[in-house]
DNA sequence: TTGAATGCAAAGTCTTTGCACTTCC
DNA sequence: GGAAGTGCAAAGACTTTGCATTCAA
């Protein structure tokens, strides 16, 4: 949202309608987004940029860290960066996703440290669950 | 290895020299494989294979439960199908992976369940850390 | 022998890049 | 005015497909 790009606005340049539209659609979805969505929506606020732009823009906006790239099942998705830790949960047959802030990697990872000799460092993790939603089950 | 290949053997066609070796070499790195350090491999045992034939033969291998493909940081990655649980440490630096054995899922999984409501069923989950490797801690 | 597997070339998809033009500050 | 952002076309990287040929069973 607006107060996001003022707050970051050094580093990310100038204002233009296709960065902010992009920002604001992300920071309302709240959660991974396909590339082919946002450029639907878009295109329902009659923002229809060149492809070579967005792919630009989201490149700035990951390297700035505003959003966030994941590449789930071989599709890329893009979220705005939160600060509340998160994970997701994808349906297998249509692709819907849900988030939850469930994590218990801070009970294990003391554990997990035990089996892992080649690293000296954890800086991250990811963790997704699969499953089938409840729209798909019911078909 | 042929073992695996003669199991299956009727799900999985015709025991040609590039499918044989493709299951040895995955078979023998027990952790995930790059693609292209899989076409290294094979040019090592003088097989080389057209791209499109590797690519059918991953395809198939893959719809026939014998690999496994993840798409790790962009790069689709392969390794045998394995009956034991395990997840994998990538190191942020240089890509290199190490597999580990640890899988608190089962301890943690009736908490996310709570979290979870536009889902009916939980098929499985994918756990992956990012670190650095003590090579490039060194460096 | 016969159908699966392969190589090759072409096509398809997605992404990046160079350059001239436009827009924002 | 000058640098950042954009559109367009071309190039690039990766993957798939059609078809004739080869090869395993």
């Amino acid at each position: 949202m607006e107060i996001s790009i003022k707050k970051k606005q050094l580093h990310i340049g100038r204002q233009t309608k296709t960065k902010k539209a992009i920002v604001d659609i992300l920071s309302k979805n709240c959660c991974l987004l396909h590339k082919n969505e946002l450029i639907e929506e878009l295109k329902k606020q009659k923002i229809t940029p060149n492809r070579s732009t967005i792919y630009r823009e989201l490149k700035t906006l990951e390297k700035n860290d505003f959003i966030s790239k994941s590449t789930i099942l071989g599709n890329d998705y893009y979220e705005i960066l939160q600060d509340h830790h998160h994970h997701h949960i994808i349906c297998l047959k249509c692709n819907k996703i849900e988030s939850f802030n469930a994590c218990k990697y801070n009970l294990i990872v003391n554990e997990i440290k035990n089996k892992i000799h080649g690293f000296a460092e954890i800086k991250n993790h990811s963790f997704e669950l699969f499953g089938i939603c409840n729209y798909c089950n019911k078909k």
